[in-house]
DNA sequence: CAAAAAAAAGTGTGCGTACACATTTATTAT
DNA sequence: ATAATAAATGTGTACGCACACTTTTTTTTG
């Protein structure tokens, strides 16, 4: 069933059709309502090939996100999942563009920005930074009624058109629930936290769902919190890590809300076989996982994140399908004995792209 | 860059440009060379929208699973994941034929099957049943070369392209992973097991694997087995595992290798707070892990793999992509607190599917 | 060396839709 | 009633590729 096929049943010809599909007007009531009832009877669908390949539109995404290197491998899944997007709709006339920054850098943040607006994109997929900063630029952005997504980190009160990415909140409270089957009732779990992570909103979270959790399900729980000034010096951070562990013998779990887990899990003395907790699949975790150094990791399925946002943007371009305002990811949980599995479409694709 | 371009840069016509492309022959050893470089320099790569609309060509892909009721809703889940590959695809001249059997009765599986063939698919994504009829099918199968991957169950000794599933032994050993990790060395664990499942070559795995982690990690370990002869009589299992429960206090967890762990959960009077492991998040499952009588559920991604079965074989169909020879899924831990999110494609789709 | 055969290369149409442009029909003004 | 205008509908081409068919070039054969 093609349009020529419905043109001939409605003895119209495929223009009028085309017309009324696309609710371009200029059709008079009689016809058009004869053609509409001719597609529906047919269950006639637009044939999205076909349709794809006529309109010489071109749409053209940008996307700017954090850069990774071997120190941080996090941002290359949610690139690569962009990457696999890319690579599948680049035939429906898509163009994707991608820029970096660095997290550390707010004058990296600008240029990058700078250099994007430029390119003119139809729409733009964000990991968000500097919230001041992006306010700013972010004003300039509505004034162009460019639409845009929010990644992984999302700030509030902007105009994005969606946010894709976990639920900070539950992701803690599944942590807490972990660590309370494995410990039982009122276990003493010491959580640790750097101090450039005390503003970071979706840690923040993370922490009041890890807290929220044992107040819905104990009469009462304390905790135990350590702050870490720096990461830099792991001697220091050992010392007192290890001083804190230590001092508190009824210690029987580790929560860190955040993707260094690896790294502290490194630094205790772990003779005493504590339950370690935190998140993000980083190539640096999963070698603690495998080393039994780390207990349960948290995925935040980036990968599928990054896929998922530049999908979404170009369904929302060419489809005029509106996301919804908040898309959650799933929340995986992953062990050494189901961790082969995790990034399992990531790895495909990496194979492809990096061969490539 | 389209053939075209490249046609003009290498001073020939499309014509001899495709034939390169698509290994046709007929093309001096000269010419293909160059054509070849050219591609390779411009990075050049086929328009698979323009291609999927110039070749005519119809693949039939047949599909052979087992149905769902309200009873057992577990092979709705990768039946959607198939309809879900079929409506992505169908534009790229797929068509997509589903045939379904009761796992009960021979006859349905034998006539579903007959009827599949007559419709001569290029290709078949089957889950199979009742083996050696399966064997004596699929000998007639094979004299008519056409291809078929094994979905979900994995029987051995066929010549089968491929097969979609969940690795058992993983995930057995999973499992115990994680009773291990909640109720400490040497646990008392009561494996629940039903007859009809004696020879499932699956469940056999997964308490291999089950079985296999506690022989890795622990010095001994004893276990404790009560196998159903039925579980039609909700009364008598529910006695009988009562029973077993009360004369072995120092039972802890409750392991159940089947997608029937809600069902035995029910029945446990659990002021003992076990720890109930098993398998499969159907609504049922699903209900019972809310209500805290089922502690975790191992998901085999049901839905994914009824997608990627799909997807594997158009690709092997039209871009002759061979599959791997073995595709596992990844082994997903389900607790009542990320349980939203386990089946959020599925769920996403089931509202396109089901309104329309 | 010409004719026949084989190899290499060229040409043209169709896939289903989108859209600009052309044409026909209906409506309004004079 | 006729010209002017607006509304409705029709037509043709392009999108990039696949493939059948045709033509040209090269090689083989007698």
């Amino acid at each position: 069933m093609t349009i020529k096929d419905i043109a001939i049943k409605a003895k119209v010809s495929t223009g009028t059709v085309d017309r009324v599909i696309h609710k371009r007007g200029g059709v008079s009531k009689r016809t058009r309502t004869n053609i509409k009832n001719i597609i529906k009877k047919n269950n006639f669908k637009i044939n999205s090939v076909a349709s794809a390949l006529a309109k010489k539109k071109e749409h053209k995404i940008a996307t700017l996100m954090p850069t990774f290197n071997q120190n941080d491998m996090f941002w290359e899944s949610p690139f690569l999942g962009m990457k696999k997007a890319s690579s599948e709709i680049e035939g429906f006339g898509f163009n994707i563009i991608n820029y970096s920054y660095s997290q550390t850098d707010e004058k990296t943040y600008l240029s990058s920005f700078k250099k994007l607006i430029k390119e003119k994109p139809n729409g733009i997929v964000l990991v968000p930074a500097f919230k001041d900063k992006t306010k700013e630029i972010l004003k300039k952005l509505e004034a162009t009624k460019i639409p845009y997504f929010f990644l992984n980190i999302n700030l509030k009160g902007f105009n994005n058109l969606s946010f894709i990415g976990q639920d900070s909140f539950k992701s803690g409270y599944l942590a807490a629930k972990l660590l309370h089957t494995c410990l039982g009732n009122n276990p003493q779990i010491l959580t640790i936290r750097i101090a450039s992570h005390l503003k970071n909103d979706a840690i923040l979270e993370r922490i009041k769902g890890f807290d929220g959790y044992f107040l819905d399900n104990q009469e009462e729980s304390s905790s135990l919190n350590l702050i870490l000034k720096s990461i830099k010096s792991k001697k220091s951070i050992s010392e007192k890590i290890n001083h804190t562990v230590d001092s508190n013998p009824n210690i029987k779990g580790i929560f860190v809300p955040s993707g260094r887990v690896g790294l502290i899990s490194n630094l205790i003395k772990n003779k005493n076989n504590f339950k370690v907790i935190g998140y993000d699949t980083t190539p640096y975790n999963l070698k603690c996982l495998k080393n039994n150094k780390i207990t349960f990791l948290i995925s935040q399925k980036s990968f599928n994140q990054g896929y998922e946002s530049i999908i979404h943007m170009s369904n929302f371009l060419s489809k005029n399908i509106n996301p919804k305002k908040i898309i959650f990811s799933p929340i995986d949980i992953v062990t050494k004995e189901n961790l082969e599995f995790v990034n399992l479409y990531k790895q495909e694709f990496e194979k492809f792209y990096y061969s490539n």
